[in-house]
DNA sequence: TTTTTTTGCGAAAACGCTTCCATCTCGAAA
DNA sequence: TTTCGAGATGGAAGCGTTTTCGCAAAAAAA
């Protein structure tokens, strides 16, 4: 690889210099940067990346973490969405995007050693387990961090709106004439808080009383528990009208419960999904769109700020989606 | 950051002892390397990345190509499964994994460049344009690499095997008693014409005559081609009874032309699609689900096997994937 | 005992880069 | 004329490692 030196000497300058003209430093003279610049160009010169990072301990890498939490991983398709989103803009500026996992060398050890070890400048969490004291650890350690769909302190966070989501998505199916409307919500987490206040909200707001044998625990991204908890609230006396799915691939399940009872969407009954992804969308699921793009632009914009030092700005933003209409929910 | 030589002074031994020490090497003391290990661990030493990179030429970090054509991308589950495992596999020998992108310091480049920048010891072309002069130039520049379902010249591959996949299928129509069996065939890549090679020797194999009319060219992952495609078929004096899509996600546009034209499935028309992608099993669709675990781990163990230098294989190796029966094909 | 071998450890260079500071030149001000 | 300051350039240190080679001490052989 040719480096520096190597330039230095074909243009007969020191290789200080050579670095500054390709850094853009003030103090060298125009003719001479050009030539170096010239030069290097024709020589393939690329800088190298250690060596920049050892001298200035600056990677312009960022370490992102997304656990495979049930087998969903990079396949979940609201995730992999804003890790892509993420990813373009970190590009733009320069930043390339690693994986955090729990090694270092191929042993065991744990997110936060793992990231000292490659020196990322930031991190972000995308996809993990809010509840590992691991993961607490490394959004709290003092690297610039970001995380999406959960808050810590003094951590800058990007969340998408639940509660509004579930709101919008209730309100529908009450404009449609539904009252009696079950949501399986997905796992205990922030997430599933959010989008119950939006609920009840929704159902307070309409006079309509809540029913506790509607609100039931389901999982997310799980079809068997999806499934089940339909079955559950088919067989009650008074079976819902609607029911809201933790999210639309969740729904894939509830589906199967409803046809193997022989009833059917949205005639017998009406369906309600969310995050909006493709499959769904195209099987005209009403669900509730979220905001992808905006969720991993915003995200990776207070990171690079945190970074960068810039307008760091500590706190919590949050991305409204959008009401999917579809055609599973009926007009009563 | 506490370096070796924070670790040497608090010993009171040489940076190079302590190097040698946590580094396994044979000539120092059993005695010695201990204490220095366990101060080591005590001080929460961590080596630095980029020091030993520099110095050894190693950065035991992984480039992976994935680029979203089609806005596909990560979501695209054939291809993330397959990085997932890819890099879990990557992880347990100490490999970490970055993406590949063309810019380098935010600056357009090329995807060889932006390795060369980052040191990776070696790049794995999970999802690209093959016919992009890019890509070739990355996969036979001479830095380690391998690709999944192309194979370039002296470099190692694995490829997903295609014709068996697309014979196991149409052999499954013919013994469901259809001979009128058409075929949409994706992009003109390599895996499709491997494809194409299944379809035409299953059909010949059978003494069912090949009929123009039934091959027609649509597109992978792409619902509005694979509607329009069904619509010619469906339109033919002689429709086919059996329908195979570039992939299961196609399906979905083609299902939507079947359910236009008043057809239910399977019993007027019997669909088939490609990949086993989990929403496509959850509506029970007749598919071939690829081994995407192995395939990423066979990718992984390949590409190890070239940075190392032990065994090196520049081979392509075939992996077959196992026909998903579904209930989409009806029994004629 | 002396000689040889083995073992344990350290000095120092090098990897490629950035940056501080010193030096030098030259035109402008005094 | 001398003095200054600005502009251009280079020397050199240092970032944290690894690794070669040399040296001393201990162990083994003579």
């Amino acid at each position: 690889m040719v480096s520096l030196k190597d330039i230095a000497e074909k243009c007969n300058v020191s290789v200080a210099t050579v670095s500054k003209a390709l850094n853009g430093k003030e103090d060298i003279g125009k003719s001479t940067r050009d030539k170096i610049r010239r030069i290097a160009e024709e020589m393939g010169y690329l800088s190298n990346a250690s060596a920049r990072a050892l001298k200035t301990n600056r990677t312009y890498n960022i370490g992102v973490l997304f656990i495979d939490q049930k087998e969903a991983g990079l396949a979940h398709e609201y995730f992999s969405k804003i890790l892509e989103s993420f990813k373009s803009h970190a590009e733009d500026k320069g930043y390339d995007i690693t994986f955090i996992n729990r090694t270092v060398g191929g042993m065991q050890s744990s997110y936060l050693k793992h990231c000292i070890y490659r020196s990322f400048d930031g991190v972000a969490i995308i996809c993990a387990d809010f509840t590992d004291p691991q993961i607490e650890e490394l959004a709290t350690s003092g690297i610039p961090a970001v995380t999406i769909d959960y808050t810590y302190p003094d951590c800058p966070s990007v969340i998408s709106d639940n509660t509004k989501g579930l709101q919008e998505l209730t309100n529908y199916a009450i404009s449609r004439g539904h009252t009696r409307i079950a949501y399986i919500y997905g796992d205990d987490t922030e997430v599933t808080k959010k989008r119950l206040m939006g609920y009840y909200d929704s159902l307070y707001s309409a006079n309509i009383p809540i029913r506790n044998e509607y609100v039931i625990a389901g999982q997310f991204h799980d079809i068997d528990v999806a499934e089940a908890a339909t079955k559950q609230l088919l067989s009650l006396k008074e079976p819902p009208t609607c029911i809201i799915f933790p999210d639309d691939y969740s729904y894939f399940g509830g589906r199967k419960a409803i046809f193997e009872a022989g009833l059917s969407i949205p005639n017998d009954i009406s369906v309600i999904g969310y995050d909006g992804i493709q499959t769904a969308k195209i099987y005209g699921l009403t669900t509730y769109a979220q905001d992808t793009t905006s969720l991993g632009t915003i995200a990776c914009r207070k990171l690079i700020d945190a970074i960068e030092g810039n307008s760091y700005s500590n706190d919590c933003s949050i991305v409204s989606g959008s009401l999917f209409p579809g055609n599973t929910v009926a007009q009563i």
